[in-house]
DNA sequence: GGCGTTTTCATTTGT
DNA sequence: TGAAAACGCC
């Protein structure tokens, strides 16, 4: 294989065999491309069969990458190489070994929300109110516990007060009934084979033997299960290739630990450590802006970033009077790059900033595509059929099985539930068990006819599924609950759309079994699941991605937009810690170094946030921590608003739905735009019927 | 008791 | 703005 595209530290890191590693990979550094080499370095150079190979990546996309890539350097089949996520290839081993510790392999992964219902339910049946005892704080309070490695028991004596001590009978609970539902959360997928590691010796062994030579990626986000996953495989041979950048740890909250990186060597022993400080990315402005943020952090490994590249374009700032405005001059800004809106990027704080945006681009007609918010598979639709198949797959799972027992409504209420619930916590069994002996229960024959008619249906399905392929089973399942029928007799456009994306659902599945040449469900299940929304993102389509920070980390583009910057926005307001606003500046500085070639930093002097009230804003202490000399047009440091701020304030005519008048044609509703504003042709229609296409500019009209 | 409708309430980031 | 709880009608 060939190094010689290869700079000297690169290089370094790709042929240093033995011990630990360390790479320091600053933004834009290359560190992609020395981990696709390393890994064809060792399978074409060193000998190493790929199967004796484990890497892990941050996102599904970033290994399929990787994959595609070292498929290009060597001449080997590579089909035997672990590259995946901490989570899909825990899934893997967990599906492999879970017996050990009584599951089956058939178990079903829960997100978050599965995980809350399941917290709910327990706290409902402690007898406590859900307002005190908030589910969604208790399911926050299990997950961090879990991240940092304590089970339940380690709670027991600590409880201080009421509070507390529930907290561990909650969490007991939870972790109980999970099992029970032969179910894992997001946490045990890291915590499980650890679990396992420590019980069955041999596992680890086979592990430890199998993997030898271990790389990660993004090594700084990794939280405590992660380390010691790769600790307990490596901690032997210490063939152990680490990549990160401490400056780009943006994953606190989730209980990643910058610590992992920043002693490494106390961890592993003595290890190489090379730092990749020449940036191929951005501009000399850029990388200089990202410095003056970055490095007032005092948390930091000393290194500092350069790049060969111009001087390139400065920094604009664009001051809005709210966030209407500034979604309008964004918009106006990204009208220059029209023409290559798949080198543009909208980045924000939260989800939430993306609407207003959207609207903006949907009006001006400039075509976008948003990750994350409400994903795809989240959708209600989506995860109503989804719970079909996992209670066909794994009939234990109760979670699953309350989502649909009533859907399409088949006349079973809360009455009913409850009832066969408490009768299957008396009898520790599963609720699907008791339908089974729906005679004993006390019920009316209509809903034991319900119930069974519901049994036959989940029982036949999973029957199938070692004859038939998933997705002939999951259409089958849709026809015999008449789902088509569901959304089409309400006749509205949403409904329409939730059978679009079901159908859209059923396709996925198809392509899984074509693409994976797997037709089980439980391999789909496992997939989707682990799915991000950037796993599902097309970087080639002639489109501007609208995301938050967090999602763009190990992207690049070469127009960046960061907007909302304000205090309590960006940084983001909790009960500032100094941790917490050294996090948020490292979010800036990643969002500073996606960039190419331009970076556009937007503010609004006020803001809405949900429903109505505005509140005055001001502007985000990081702008003042980038040298004026780099910035275009400085805005002095205030956050009082003119009478000026109200004159872009006319409304937006131009709008497909808006009722306008014409001085002429009287009342009518916009039914087309076709491009954008003051030339759009509008396509109108007025009374009676009467078609009129009319330039915006000359048919002054007026928004009703 | 079920089911559709209205009200309330909460909004960081994501596997 | 949406989802979940509360409400009120069949």
């Amino acid at each position: 294989m060939k190094l010689d595209n290869l700079n000297s530290k690169q290089k370094e890191a790709v042929t240093k065999i033995g011990g630990p590693i360390l790479v320091f990979a600053g933004a834009g550094s290359g560190k992609t491309r020395v981990l696709t080499h390393k890994i064809a370095y060792l399978i074409d150079n060193i000998g190493l069969p790929p199967e004796n190979i484990l890497a892990v990546t941050f996102t599904n996309k970033a290994a399929q990458e990787m994959k595609t890539r070292i498929v290009e350097l060597v001449n080997h089949d590579i089909s035997g190489i672990s590259i995946g996520t901490f989570h899909s290839i825990s899934a893997q081993l967990l599906r492999k070994n879970i017996s050990k510790i009584g599951y089956n392999s058939d178990f079903t992964i829960y997100d978050q929300q599965d995980s809350k219902s399941v917290v709910k339910q327990v706290i409902k049946d402690f007898n406590l109110d859900v307002k005190q005892f908030d589910p969604k704080t208790y399911q926050i309070k299990i997950s961090n516990a879990k991240n940092s490695m304590k089970n339940p028991d380690y709670f027991k004596d600590l409880s201080e007060n009421y509070s507390d001590k529930m907290f561990y009978q909650i969490y007991l609970k939870y972790q109980e009934i999970l099992k029970k539902n032969n179910s894992v959360d997001f946490d045990d997928l890291l915590t499980l084979p650890l679990t396992i590691f420590e019980n069955h010796p041999e596992c680890l062994k086979f592990y430890q033997d199998k993997y030898k030579y271990v790389l990660v990626d993004e090594y700084q986000d990794t939280n405590k299960p992660q380390f010691e996953f790769i600790y307990s495989i490596s901690s032997l041979h210490k063939d152990i290739f680490v990549v990160g950048d401490d400056d780009q740890s943006i994953y606190g909250w989730r209980g990643a630990d910058i610590s992992n990186i920043l002693n490494f060597k106390d961890a592993f022993g003595k290890a190489t450590i090379i730092k990749l400080e020449q940036n191929y990315r951005s501009t000399k402005t850029i990388l200089d802006a990202a410095w003056h943020v970055v490095s007032r952090n005092l948390n930091r490994a000393d290194k500092k970033l350069w790049t060969d590249n111009s001087e390139g374009e400065l920094i604009d700032i664009v001051e809005s009077f709210d966030e209407r405005f500034e979604s309008k001059q964004v918009f106006g800004k990204i009208l220059k790059y029209k023409n290559e809106l798949d080198n543009v990027a909208v980045l924000y704080r939260t989800n939430s900033q993306s609407r207003i945006i959207e609207d903006e681009l949907r009006k001006g007609g400039i075509a976008y595509q948003i990750i994350g918010g409400v994903k795809f598979y989240d959708r209600k639709e989506i995860k109503d059929v989804l719970a079909f198949i996992k209670l066909i797959v794994n009939h234990n799972d109760s979670v699953s099985l309350e989502r649909i027992i009533n859907f399409p409504p088949r006349g079973l209420g809360k009455t009913t539930i409850d009832k066969i619930r408490s009768i299957a916590n008396d009898n520790s069994s599963s609720i699907f068990e008791e339908i089974k002996n729906i005679e004993s229960l006390n019920l009316s024959i209509k809903q034991k006819k319900s119930l069974n008619d519901f049994y036959n249906l989940i029982k036949n399905s999973a029957n199938r599924l070692t004859r038939d392929k998933g997705s002939v089973i999951v259409r089958n399942l849709i026809k015999e609950i008449n789902l088509e029928n569901f959304y089409h007799k309400q006749d509205t456009v949403d409904a329409n759309e939730r059978w679009k994306n079901i159908e859209e659902l059923v396709l996925g599945i198809e392509e899984y079994e074509s693409s994976k040449d797997d037709f089980s469900l439980v391999g789909f299940l496992e997939e989707v699941s682990l799915l991000t929304d950037i796993d599902r993102w097309n970087k080639d389509e002639k489109a501007l991605t609208m995301m938050t920070i967090h999602s763009s980390k190990g992207l690049e583009f070469d127009y960046v937009f960061i907007v909302g910057l304000e205090e309590g926005l960006f940084p983001i307001i909790r009960d500032f810690d100094d941790n917490d606003l050294e996090e948020e500046r490292r979010l800036f500085y990643v969002a500073l170094t996606r960039s190419r070639k331009k970076v556009v930093l937007s503010y609004a002097k006020s803001r809405r946030s949900f429903g109505r009230n505005l509140t005055i804003s001001k502007q985000s202490r990081f702008l003042n921590e980038i040298p004026d000399r780099l910035i275009n047009n400085k805005i002095n440091n205030k956050s009082t608003i003119s009478s000026n701020d109200y004159k872009d304030k006319r409304v937006h005519v131009i709008d497909k739905g808006n009722v306008v008048e014409h001085k002429v044609f009287g009342r009518g509703v916009i039914i087309n735009v076709d491009g954008v504003g003051d030339s759009a042709k509008l396509t109108i229609r007025f009374a009676n019927n009467v078609l009129k296409k009319l330039i915006s500019k000359y048919a002054n009209l007026k928004k009703i």
